[in-house]
Parts: structure tokens; C-alpha cells; sequence
DNA sequence: TATTGTTATACTCTATAACTATA
DNA sequence: TATAGTTATAGAGTATAACAATA
């Protein structure tokens, strides 16, 4: 059960963080060689974009990492922990919390495979298909909060770049 | 004192993999609606810079929250620990365990404020900046594998679309 | 009353090692 | 011997709350 103060507080938040700059700008305070790394900036927006989704879906409590999980199960039924792992760059020991999570919200199932009897076939089960509807409606609102902080254009050309890096 | 061995294997980790794309890729595996979402694409390109970020500067032992706030105190000296936080987006209360960290190596320096005896005044110490000179050659070694692995103009193209969204 | 630095706690995530049961 | 899943541990980073000294 999500606490509904949290999720009050996680949106009043985001919702004020989403308009504004960094405070550097604000206080004119000198970053010195920081703005030459492409890191401190790409950690600065995946901070932003982080807690505006923990934010937009807390009234379900789901992490970015066990989204990416859900997604991925629910496009490739069947899949092995390890496969899920390496196709996300989780280690194969966090993993298995997170499956468990979600296991125990009877979102995901672990089947028993019928080659390999070492590993598990994951699959969605009624509820997580159904719980997925409206996961991926907060998920859809998150995203539209970051097209509107980036602009669309921008918003586009970073997800061609990155698309790019990827799976170039 | 690094470890030397560990050095190396974070290294030739970092350097296996510079050159390689994501599982996913390799493996077709349908990530689902994840790649449209900007997060997510963020996230891996994040944890590629700061893994390399850390194995490039590994003789060091300097992580990535330690040279920006060195390099903020080099730009300006004198400011307080609220400052510097506020400045990088790190909580006041773990910039005390990094300042700690940095004044054990004798890097940084907290000195009485004049003008208010709450605060501290940050400055380097000589040994910090002459320390920071052998920082500087790594952390450039850094950005231009980035540069490599990303190729110089959508280096480029990342950091001014992403410099205008942070400061914007 | 509010702010600066500090201490403490809880939770997420990364990284690694070791164990089991299978292959 | 190697691999899939699991358990355990250590460290980084985030988020909060509370306290003392000072404003």
C-alpha cells in the first residue's frame, strides 16, 4: 500500500523542481572545468528524470529499475533472470530482489523452464498485465513532464543521440 | 595508497567495455516501450561514464562527487559547505563525509569564516592543488575516451543541449 | 526563529564472493 | 568445469530527522 502523505510530498516536489534550473545558475557560482564533462550534466538530468518518476508513480511505489524489469518481461515472455540482467545492466544478484518484489505484488511469476531446470521462464501474471495499464499511464505522464522541461525538439534529437550510443 | 591491482582490473574493464554496445543489442532482445523513454537511455550512458570515470582516475582513488566538489572549491575559494552542496545537488549532510574525505588526504581545508561562525570557508591546500594537477590529466583521459566512444560531435551536440537544459 | 554543520538512520544501487543445483 | 539462481557483505549515494552553535 502506497502512503498517500509520501506520494503528496514526492509530487509537490517534483512538480516545483521541474521548472527550475540548477542553483549554480541562480547563484552564479563558478563550476570551473565541470561544464567541459559531459558527466556532471548527463547526472544532473538523470537525477531530475529519476525523481520526477519516483514522484509520478508513487502512488504505486514502482522503481525505475523494476519498470525497466516489467517492460522487458512483458515484451520477451519467458525469459531467464540472467537474460533480463544482462539486457538491463543489472547484476544477476539485485535482480533477483527486485523479481522478488514484484513477485510478491503477484506482478511476475518464475516458471520452472523445461530445458534448463537451473533457470526460470518469467512471465506477467493477470495482475501484472493489468497493473501495467496503469503503470504505463503514470510512466506516459513522467514522460510528458520531460518533454515539457526539455522541449520536444530536444527531447527527440537526446533520444536519437542516445539511441545511438546504445545500440550503435 | 590505491590498490595497484585493482587498478588494473577496473582498467581493462573499462577498456573491454568502451568499445561495447549494450546485451540487448547483441542478444535482439525487445526492450518494449523502454526506448522511448529518455531515462532510461540517460541512466546507461551515466553508468558508462562514471564506471570509466572511476577506473580512468582508479590510481587515484578519486570518485566522481569528490573532483566536482574539488574543482568547485578551485573556482571558488572561500565558499561555504552549504554553497558547494547547493551548487553540485548533494545534500549538505553527505558533503560533510566527502569534505571529511578530501581533508584526510590533505586536498581541502576548512577554514574559520570571518563573517559567520557558523560556516566554514573551503579553500585547497597546496598539496590539493598540486594533486589536482595529476586529477586534471585523468579526468581529460576520461572525457576523451568519451569522445571516442561517442564520437566528437555528438560529444558536442550532448553537452550544448545538455549544458541548456542545466543552466536554462 | 532560521541556518550551518554535524551525527545518525534507512533505503537503493553497485560490486563481489561464495554456495547449490544443475548443465 | 561452467552456468543460473541465490545469499551475504561492503561501499556509494539519496533522503530525512534531530541536535548544537550561531545568526
Amino acid at each position: 500500500m502506497a502512503d498517500r502523505r509520501l506520494t503528496r510530498r514526492l509530487r509537490k516536489k517534483a512538480a516545483a523542481a521541474r521548472s527550475k534550473p540548477v542553483d549554480a545558475a541562480v547563484a552564479n557560482i563558478d563550476l570551473g572545468l565541470l561544464d567541459g564533462h559531459l558527466g556532471y550534466l548527463v547526472r544532473r538530468l538523470q537525477r531530475w528524470i529519476f525523481n520526477d518518476f519516483i514522484a509520478t508513480l508513487a502512488p504505486l511505489g514502482l522503481r525505475p529499475a523494476e519498470y525497466s524489469v516489467l517492460l522487458v518481461i512483458e515484451a520477451n515472455p519467458g525469459l531467464t533472470q540472467i537474460s533480463v540482467a544482462n539486457t538491463l545492466g543489472i547484476e544477476r544478484a539485485r535482480l533477483v530482489h527486485i523479481i522478488d518484489s514484484l513477485q510478491g505484488r503477484d506482478y511476475v511469476l518464475r516458471v520452472a523452464s523445461k530445458t534448463d531446470r537451473r533457470s526460470h521462464a518469467l512471465v506477467l501474471t493477470n495482475r501484472g498485465r493489468s497493473a501495467l495499464k496503469d503503470i504505463k499511464a503514470l510512466a506516459a505522464a513522467h514522460e510528458k513532464h520531460l518533454i515539457e522541461r526539455l522541449g520536444a525538439e530536444r527531447h527527440g534529437t537526446l533520444l536519437k543521440l542516445l539511441a545511438s550510443f546504445a545500440y550503435g
